[in-house]
RNA sequence: GCCCCCAUCGUCUAGAGGCCUAGGACGCCACCCUUUCAAGGUGGAGAUCAGGGGUUCGAAUCCCCUUGGGGGCACCA
């Protein structure tokens, strides 16, 4: 028995009170880089096993050889190792060579064992040498098909005499493996839905385990490596609640204990259909590439089919953990809502300290070096002046880049309309930024601070008789490019005197310009 | 086609027979704050709890049916 889990939490329903250790795995197959769904069942199994003091294990299933790629497999551990899921067993760990006691965690490393048990059921006649082709399955699945059945497989090789076998051999067949589908009825308790039954006749027949190649299959492996590795909750998809009574009965088969199934509601497309690729952002990688911090895509995430009971919802993961059971699962599908992720994840970001923020805002500036969006990258210490300003405008770290670019670039864009404030014609224009090239001019380099500026420039609209947001506002175009920026009189500080009037006076020669060859307004 | 699952504001959800003339959050709309953008504050619109039958003194909550939606049915995982 692991760590006294039981007696931490005495009140937890859904644990197995005084039975087996809780176990629980995240399995997914590097056949495509970490999805968003993959990601929320490996966070719900590893809040269950926070939760219950259990052990959280991963275990890769790459028996797909045609998809199955090393960088998919470096992009999911990658994937769940940035979203803070650390697994207790499975590859990749730091002591060093996968293992832990019920290793491999590589299913093309437990190939030998596959082998050995698919034998033991070909012994007991549980399963038997299937020496149908691909082209006479496709038959016949397109023959039931236009026959308005459900496809399902014959049986035909399911008592083949050895002479039959013998011949099939001699024409170069190579034989699948076959489970028996028994008929009768399977029944289990869903820790989500509650009683589940399905008839073993709606399991489309006799069930290929190992592939002609050799290779095992994945209803095969799940169910070998969840009895191997002691795993006691299933914590899955719904997709998988169809295929459940096939574990179940290969479970039995094995004559291994059947573990407990939680079926987890899908996580849906706008349209809701399940959440694909084709219609919704699914690879965690690009969240983390728009800036999407850990905190806040947990949170959103654990919210996503789950609640505290409560109306807490912005949540760390060990407060989450700590309140985290499996009866506050909901059942039905959730939309993806990528605005609510956006504003957990500004929230997120507001909660970081200071140097924090700069650690994490490091690459978004890089990549902004990179596309030479800005000429220069800034010290530690420089940023982490600016992060009061940035903070609560990034609801994404990539927003980073629309925030300062101006601050580290020599060159600003200029678009001269934007020079000029709704009610204010270009003459006024011209006007106000001459007054505010003097104005400023004025303040000392060593005066050169928020409050030194602003009461001047707010004493010359006065004096002009203009609104002072109007003034503000073509300064803030003239000395950034932009019309939405951090606040005004910080920013020409950050910027430093210097800049401020060489782009207040390219400010003026365009607009200048642009009024010789625009004519009258 | 067959089997299974699901069903509360546009979205995520609270709700486990009376506390619900259904609460919160995102989004949306106003207003306040304000030099812009955000953030924050206040208020508002938004759900006949899919529909219909029951059970009950009483149902969003229990049962049945209908409808709608989704998922599964590979020598993919």
């Amino acid at each position: 028995m692991r760590a006294g889990s039981g007696l931490a939490n005495p009140g937890v329903a859904d644990s197995p009170g005084d039975g087996p250790a809780v176990r629980v795995r995240i399995a997914p197959s590097p056949t495509g880089p970490l999805h968003i769904g993959t990601a929320r069942t490996a966070l719900f199994n590893y809040l269950f096993a926070r939760r219950t003091g259990g052990t959280f294990i991963l275990r890769l299933e790459d028996t797909d050889l045609e998809r199955s790629t090393p960088a998919y497999e470096k992009d999911i551990l990658e994937g769940l190792r940035w979203l803070g899921l650390g697994w207790d067993e499975g590859p990749g760990l730091p002591g060093e060579l996968d293992r832990g006691p019920y290793g491999p965690y590589r299913q093309m490393e437990r190939l030998a064992r596959y082998a050995s048990i698919s034998a033991g059921l070909l012994a007991d006649d549980k399963a038997y040498y299937c020496y149908c082709t691909a082209a006479e399955l496709d038959a016949e699945r397109k023959r039931l098909e236009a026959a308005r059945l459900a496809p399902r497989y014959s049986g035909r090789c399911a008592h083949l005499s050895a002479a039959e076998r013998a011949a099939f051999e001699a024409e170069g067949r190579r034989p699948a493996i076959r489970f028996r589908i028994e008929p009768g009825s399977v029944v289990f308790d869903d820790l989500v839905r509650g009683r589940v039954q399905i008839d073993a006749s709606a399991l489309g027949g006799d069930l290929v385990i190992v592939r002609a190649g050799g290779t095992p299959l994945y209803h095969f492996c799940v169910v070998v490596d969840d009895a191997a590795m002691k795993i006691s909750h299933v914590i899955r998809g719904e997709d998988h609640l169809s295929n459940t009574p096939k574990h179940i009965l290969l479970f039995r088969a094995l004559g291994e204990a059947e573990p407990r199934f939680a079926h987890l509601p899908l996580i849906l497309n706008p349209d809701r259909t399940k959440m694909s690729k084709r219609k919704s952002q699914t690879a965690v990688d690009d969240y983390i590439g728009e800036g999407f911090i850990r905190e806040g895509m947990v949170n959103y995430l654990a919210l996503l089919g789950w609640s505290t009971g409560s109306e807490e919802e912005i949540l760390g993961i060990d407060e989450i953990a700590a309140r985290f059971s499996l009866e506050h699962i909901q059942k039905g599908g959730a939309v993806f809502d990528r605005e609510r992720l956006e504003w957990l994840n500004g929230q997120w970001i507001r909660r970081l300290s200071p140097t924090e923020l700069v650690d994490r805002l490091r690459p978004f500036l890089q990549e902004e070096a990179d596309g030479a969006r800005i000429d220069r990258l800034p010290a530690d210490s420089e940023l982490e002046l600016l992060m009061p300003l940035v903070q609560e405008r990034l609801p994404v770290l990539g927003a980073i880049g629309d925030l300062v670019d101006f601050l580290f670039s020599e060159h600003i864009d200029l678009d001269p309309a934007q020079l000029v404030p709704k009610r204010w014609d270009r003459a006024t224009a011209l006007d106000g930024l001459g007054y505010a090239r003097v104005t400023i001019g004025e303040v000392a380099q060593a005066d050169f601070e928020p409050d030194q500026l602003e009461a001047p420039l707010r004493a010359l609209a006065e004096a002009r008789g203009w609104k002072a947001g109007d003034l503000f506002m073509t300064i803030r175009v003239a000395v950034t490019g932009r019309t939405a920026t951090p606040p005004l009189f910080q920013t020409l500080v950050a910027l430093g005197r210097e800049r401020v009037l060489g782009r207040l006076d390219s400010a003026i020669v365009l607009l200048a310009a642009g009024a010789r060859e625009g004519g009258q307004e």
